[in-house]
RNA sequence: GAGCCGCUAGCUCAGAUGGCAGAGCAACGCCCUUUUAAGGCGUGGGCCCCGGGUUCGAAUCCCGGGCGGCUCACCA
């Protein structure tokens, strides 16, 4: 019979034979003592001679990465949490039985290993197994030890793949662990407290998006996927958390590209009696004590551009910012109808159920935001595009307000919170008349939040911070999809 | 949603002009007890993304579809 074998039906074949022989593929006994890392720490400073002299000894486990076989001794690569360790084997050390056994292991096993660290003579620390014992049969071949595995499709698909086969993108998913824990560590430092806010929301407030829906079923009422919590996160303020934030998933029903996931990550948090200025300082701070924390260093490097994050950051109105890339009429500010044609002179497509405030930040974002490569906050934006912020004081057509940009992206977006409820309540019943004019991310009323503000907000300030966009700017990643462990896809299957 | 590019062995990739489906790694067999992209000799492995069409003949040309990437639009 010539019937032809998969390289699975092979693996199998031998885990059916290593069950013949009474050897269980997947035991789950054996104690793990040490790790790649630690063994490493342990011995990466003594020499041939002094190792031997120590006898020093591990009990570790792995995956198999790499084979080398020499007929009566094997090298292999085996690789865990901390990294990779080679391993010697050697018939006459661990018996020809058990020899014969580690001959049918296949890379992408995982296996246990006891024995003597010591020196090859290429120098390499190794450790020479006195036991090697299968752990778990792998049954699937690993990509190539080479090239490892480039597919974009399959990364993000079978991202432990990626993870096994590339330490690099490993790098980065524990960066953006240790980023966020730095985000907490700062800001529980200063007092903050965590807490966590709906993510299924009647009203999906506190941002201009759209909203995915579902539906309960034992209340018979539709839901929503929460756009953003900062609704919640001031109710918490109203109710004493003077500061407060909260690291969790918002949800928008949008494009996707390498800067948009349908779900992404996001820092709020809100400090009472702060000002918009403030959050300058502390977002300085923050972002420069995670770089440095994480980098050792505030000079870092996206996407070849040289991003210098020691503070101050330079600071912008929109006004200013316009003003300085073009050269608009400081009139366009104050009559919508010379706004609109500057708009038009631009090229801008702008509907004419637009506000003036949308129309000056969609120029503002056509001409200037690409120009700001390094952390600049933009300060001061239209009244009628920030329905949740404070009014300035000396100038009620904008507010205290900035968005942080890097790269021609915003990083940030924070204000002087809105705490006025009299106010606020105009400010939706505004934002009602705009979406009966068309706009279909005109901000919900939410008639239960004003009550709130009834009872009085403390003068506050808040800010959001993309954790995803940040993660990739500290990181160099170019997607935001490699900062995602499983970014949304189309499914495979259609 | 639009434009451009891609999809061939488990992985990484070749396959001008249409003419027997290829390499390296991985796998399998043999040799080899300090290798590290080990080496040597040999063997097996394919829904060429899917469906139509043109043709004596299609991985290749044409049409439709799927999935992915990039750019743009929307957005954070």
């Amino acid at each position: 019979m010539q019937e032809k074998l998969s390289e699975v039906q092979q693996r199998i074949s031998k885990l059916e034979a290593l069950r013949q022989m009474g050897i269980n593929p997947f035991p789950n006994d054996f104690a793990v003592k040490n790790t790649a890392k630690e063994i490493t720490d342990r011995c990466g400073a003594l020499d041939k001679e002094a190792l031997e002299a120590k006898n020093e000894t591990a009990i570790l486990a792995g995956r198999i990465m790499a084979f080398r076989d020499f007929g009566k001794a094997s090298f292999l690569h085996i690789q865990d949490r901390t990294g990779r360790i080679q391993v010697y084997i050697r018939k006459d050390l661990i018996g020809a039985d058990a020899y014969k056994i580690f001959r049918t292991f296949d890379i992408g096993d995982i296996v246990g290993v006891e024995g003597k660290v010591f020196r090859t003579k290429t120098k390499e620390l190794t450790i020479e197994a006195k036991i090697i014992r299968l752990l778990t049969k792998s049954l699937m071949p690993l990509p190539e030890k080479w090239h490892g595995l480039t597919s974009v499709e399959t990364r993000y698909r079978q991202r432990y793949l990626d993870l096994i086969a590339n330490p690099e993108v490993r790098d980065i998913f524990i960066k953006r662990t240790r980023i966020i824990q730095l985000i907490r560590e700062f800001l529980n430092k200063m007092d903050f407290i965590e807490v966590e806010t709906p993510m299924m929301q009647s009203i999906p407030g506190g941002a201009a998006a759209r909203p995915f829906k579902t539906h309960h079923n034992a209340l018979d009422i539709d839901l929503f996927l929460r756009i953003a919590p900062e609704l919640y996160l001031k109710r918490l303020v109203i109710g004493g958390f003077e500061r407060v934030y909260e690291i969790n998933r918002n949800f928008r029903n949008e494009g996707i590209s390498t800067q948009h996931n349908p779900e992404f990550t996001m820092l709020e948090f809100y400090q009472a009696y702060a000002t918009f200025d403030d959050l300058m300082v502390l977002t300085e701070e923050m972002i420069g004590f995670i770089a440095k924390e994480l980098l050792g260093t505030v000079v870092i490097e996206y996407q070849g551009e040289k991003i210098d994050l020691t503070p101050p950051w330079q600071r912008i109105s929109v006004k200013d910012a316009v003003l300085k890339y073009t050269d608009a009429d400081g009139e366009i500010f104050t009559d919508k109808k010379m706004a609109m044609a500057f708009a038009k002179k631009l090229g801008l497509n702008i509907p004419e159920a637009f506000s003036h405030g949308k129309v000056i930040l969609e120029i503002f974002e056509h001409v200037a935001e690409p120009k700001f490569t390094q952390p600049t906050f933009v300060t001061h934006y239209p009244l009628e595009v920030s329905p949740l912020s404070r009014k300035n004081e000396k100038d009620p057509a904008i507010v205290d307000r900035f968005e942080l940009l890097v790269c021609g992206r915003e990083i940030a977006n924070a204000f002087s919170e809105l705490n006025d409820p009299i106010d606020q309540n105009e400010r939706f019943i505004q934002q009602l008349k705009e979406k009966e004019a068309g706009d279909t991310e005109a901000h919900a009323m939410d008639e239960d939040f004003v009550r709130a503000l009834e009872y009085g907000m403390p003068p506050t300030a808040g800010e959001g911070i993309g954790i995803d966009r940040l993660v990739m700017l500290l990181t160099n990643s170019a997607s935001i999809r490699d900062v995602i462990l499983f970014p949304q896809l189309r499914p495979e299957k259609s």
